[in-house]
DNA sequence: ATTACATTTGAACAATTGTTCAATTATAAT
DNA sequence: ATTATAATTGAACAATTGTTCAAATGTAAT
């Protein structure tokens, strides 16, 4: 018979499950989490902070290096900057764009170690 | 006039763009980077995953913890799985479910830095 | 064999998302 | 004022995605 054994190794069970459930950090902050996560995960998005990670660089340029229309360039730079990504400046009628952060570095940077293996 | 300094504004501009198409990386590393953060983009996904930065856990356990059906959870799991971002093992009827890789703790966490600010 | 439990699977549906296209705004130069 | 260039915007469409539901596998115990 193995019952008590099988009996402990229930509780374990729950008992893991239940110190789960009370590390759990705000529903929020994962949602949040998420959300940040969601912006790297489109590759013309990645290609575009990938590109500004070196140089500021202006909406055409993008367009020019990425071979995308400015039209699709322009709308997903609004939601990086929207998620605080990237900042820009104007210089005239151009607007340049970086990294608002250097924390954007650090994430594409360990992604890629990931990737890379 | 201020023709020549415009004139080297623009050069300055096309040299920024033409050291950054020169390094660009593989298509491939960055597409697979997307494919990478579009895996933690997910709200339930994160859950999972930080759920499991703790102990390993096994379905049902995860679906009670994060309230929500063991087939969404199944579901999830493969994604993770097919990712390499969690493995498993079976004792008995019950499959464990474990993160597979230091990185994923680190990806996380970096993110969190991030959402906290 | 059959019962019970844990997990997986596939189809279907709703919701979200990214690009294109055309039109518009902003800025500077003539 | 008008022309030209840079960038933004909104609507529309196609494609992708995550959950639900019902049915199907495993696996162990009676």
């Amino acid at each position: 018979m193995n019952t008590e054994q099988n009996e402990s190794f229930l509780m374990l069970q729950s008992e893991a499950a239940e110190k789960v459930i009370n590390e759990q950090p705000d529903e929020d902050v994962l949602f949040d989490l998420a959300e940040l996560f969601k912006i790297f995960g489109d590759s013309n998005r990645i290609r575009i902070l990938y590109a500004l990670s070196g140089t500021e660089l202006c909406v055409s340029d993008l367009a020019r290096i990425l071979t995308l229309s400015t039209s699709a360039v322009s709308h997903q730079l609004r939601i990086l900057k929207a998620s605080k990504l990237v900042k820009c400046r104007r210089e005239g009628k151009i607007i340049f764009y970086m990294l608002d952060d250097e924390h954007v570095r650090d994430i594409i940077n360990l992604g890629l170690e990931h990737v890379i293996e």
